[in-house]
DNA sequence: CCGCTCGGGTTGACACATCAACCAATCGCG
DNA sequence: CGCGATTGGTTGATGTGTCAACCCGAGCGG
C-alpha cells in the first residue's frame, strides 16, 4: 500500500536507525518487567517507588516529592501508592498537621533489598556491557540533550493542561 | 537509608547513563504519544497497527501477522482491534475458510495519511537531529546488539509460558 | 470414525494509567 | 477578619495491558 506522498519524512538510515531504537526499548522493557513481575512479584513501577523511598533519608517521603522524582501525574501516583499499601510495600503516617507521608515497611525495603541487585546485574549485563564504556559515554550526553530540547521546546516543562 | 550492600552493582558512570537513558525515553514516548493523541486522537498503538497495516500490500493482514510483527500477544492485539473497529479505524472481514482478515478503513487510511508526516517530523526534530547522523548510526549499531544479546539469552524468544 | 493435540483467536477478570472533578487546608490580601 | 486562589491529595469513569481460560476447526494417530 502506497506510503502516503513525500513529506519531511525519514530517510531509509534514520528510519532504520529509529525502528532499531524502538525495538530496544520494548525488548529491554518487557524483559527487565517480566524477570521483576516473575521473581519478585513486582511491577517497574513499584520498583520505582521503592527505590525512590528506599534511596531517601529515613524512607519516608511526602507524596508530591515522590510526584517529583518520578514525574508521575498525582493521580496515577496516588492509585499506585493505595494498591502498594494493601499489598504491605508502603505505609501512610500521618504526621505534622496534614498530608500523611509515605513509608517503606519492612516488607518493601526486604523485597527491593532483595530485587535490587539482581536487577542491575541484569541491566549491566543487557545494557551496560553491551555498550561498553565509550558508547555509554555517547548515549548518556545523547540523552541528556534530548531532554534538555524536548524541556526547552515544551516549554514550562509542558504539563498539557497549557491549552487553549 | 542505606541503599543494600555493595553488590553487583552499578557504579556511578553506569548509574547516570542508565537513568538518563531511561529518563529520555519516558520524555520522549510521553512526548511524541500526548502530541499523537492531542492532536489527531490517536494512540501509539492505534498508530503502530495502522502503520503496518498501511504498509502492507492492499491494506489487509491476517491478525497473526500484526503480532508478528508488531511484537503483541494475541489478546493485547485481539482486544485493541476490537476497540479499534468499535471506533470505525479498521474493518474485521471474514475470506476465505476461516479467520478473519483486518482491513484498514478509508477513515484509518486517512487518518494515519494525516498524522504519519506530522509524527515523522518530530521524531526528526527531538530524535534523528539531536543525534546526528555519526551518533545515530552507533545507535542503530547497539540497539540491534542489545536485541540479539536479549533474543539469544532469552532463549527461544522467551514467550514466557516457558516455565517449569 | 473417534479422540488428540495444536494453532489462531476470543473472552473475562483484574492491574494499571489518564483525565476531569472534587475536597480540604493554607496563603494572599483587601 | 473573610474570602478567593492555590496547592496537595483523593476519587471515579473510562481506556488500555496482562494473564489464564476457553473455543473451534485442522491435522493426525489409531
Amino acid at each position: 500500500m502506497a506510503l502516503v506522498s513525500k513529506g519531511p519524512w525519514l530517510d531509509d538510515d534514520e528510519q532504520k536507525a529509529w525502528r532499531s531504537y524502538l525495538l530496544m526499548n520494548r525488548t529491554l522493557e518487557t524483559h527487565l518487567e517480566r524477570h521483576l513481575q516473575r521473581d519478585f512479584g513486582l511491577s517497574k513501577s513499584d520498583f520505582e517507588i521503592l527505590v525512590n523511598l528506599s534511596e531517601s533519608e529515613s524512607g519516608r517521603m511526602r507524596a508530591f516529592e515522590l510526584s517529583r522524582s518520578t514525574q508521575w501525574e498525582k493521580s496515577r501516583l496516588s492509585h499506585h501508592l493505595t494498591r502498594m499499601e494493601k499489598r504491605g510495600l508502603i505505609r501512610k503516617e500521618a504526621c505534622d498537621s496534614r498530608y500523611p507521608e509515605i513509608v517503606i515497611t519492612e516488607e518493601g525495603l526486604a523485597a527491593i533489598k532483595e530485587c535490587a541487585p539482581v536487577h542491575a546485574a541484569r541491566v549491566r549485563e543487557f545494557f551496560v556491557d553491551v555498550f561498553g564504556p565509550d558508547r555509554l559515554a555517547v548515549l548518556g550526553e545523547v540523552a541528556d540533550e534530548i531532554v534538555g530540547t524536548i524541556g526547552k521546546h515544551c516549554d514550562d516543562d509542558c504539563p498539557l493542561e497549557a491549552r487553549s
